[in-house]
DNA sequence: GGGGCAACCAAGCAAGCGCTAGTGTGACTG
DNA sequence: CAGTCACACTAGCGCTTGCTTGGTTGCCCC
């Protein structure tokens, strides 16, 4: 039992297993299936885990350990103008949203299928996420960038943009930087992006 | 075998399905658990459904098929203006999904279980509703009521409002009309709501 | 008052499930 | 060179799954 380890092995089989995840759903993934796709037999995957739950608990933690180490550099980038602060979370939501996808995906799909203890740990985690938009939303409140309720519009954003991975294609015309942009256009109450 | 019959029997088990899909998810959710939700045995549910997808397909065509009938009645009882016309849709979509809120979580969480010929069926439902859609934003960017690509406002409306179903509490202070007010208001740049 | 039918039940099958036990490696380490 | 370790294997246990089968019930209608 490999248990809260960290390997480089233990991280490929965690990518490897989003995949399969978001493709065929948690449930419908077997630990057999999952073991062919890492080229081992189903026995030795508990080597690497304890049992399947926390196959997809590293998945979701890997994930959302991303979207906040992405988020808090971009921050840290730009300039203190609310306006700006607002671009930067937009586009770290959506690039950690549409480069780390699978396990994205994994998180937003699959967090009821959590036991309540890596529930509870993981929440920890989000919780700190949505403490970052929550400041940012509220400066940009502040400063009369966008109005309405506080707690709406961080909401509503979230769910602009985490929609975005049921529709949103990487081959298409659009980068994700562009559709960051064009929704706090959409919301800010300034002049026209173009 | 009762293919394509709408008995009230059959009804009613749908919405008893709805209910258990959305508390454990679509494949959690066993045959012998839905029988005993239901008041009969495992074997008697075959006699209503053709198998477990038929049941998933059915409370899916459900939801789908009230939402199809509010809007449509929605937009026929409202004035022509586009920012009227947005109102309606908004408010409309926001009362099926939180009145028949378990047949919309399935929708949205479970699409992917659909086996193809499900699938293609109810996908003309879903794109007959986003017509609707659709049509309501053309207007409104056309009126000059909101700003930006058609597609990626449809597409961020569409996120906001369904990402509701995740966070909304029916027994707190906002009823599903300021909901759907609010959200209007942030994308249009007309003067604040109050 | 008997035929037909929707609705249900008891029993169980075949397949697949997560997971365990016990063993065998080859690579490091003292 | 003995000991330990990470990693993998084989074999299968105990259980649950979706679904089938063959038969029973009670109601409706002519």
């Amino acid at each position: 039992m490999n248990v809260m380890n960290a390997s480089p092995r233990r991280k490929e089989l965690t990518r490897l297993a989003a995949q399969l995840f978001v493709q065929e759903g948690f449930d419908r993934t077997t630990v057999r299936m999952l073991a062919q796709e890492m080229g081992i037999k189903s026995g030795s995957l508990f080597h690497h885990f304890r049992d399947k739950q926390e196959i997809l608990a590293a998945v979701i933690e890997e994930g959302t350990q991303n979207a906040l180490v992405i988020a808090r550099e971009a921050l840290a980038r730009c300039d203190s103008s609310p306006l700006a602060r607002l671009h930067a979370m937009a586009r770290a939501h959506l690039e950690t949203l549409l480069t780390d996808r699978n396990a994205h995906v994994v998180a937003l799909y699959e967090w009821r299928r959590l036991d309540p203890e890596a529930r509870a740990h993981l929440s920890h985690l989000r919780d700190a996420y949505e403490a970052l938009w929550e400041e940012v939303i509220d400066a940009a409140l502040a400063e009369g960038v966008i109005h309405g309720d506080r707690f709406l519009v961080s909401r509503f954003v979230m769910g602009a943009l985490n929609w975005t991975v049921r529709w949103y294609d990487p081959d298409g015309p659009r980068t994700p930087d562009e559709l960051a942009d064009e929704l706090v256009a959409m919301i800010t109450r300034t002049a026209p992006a173009a």
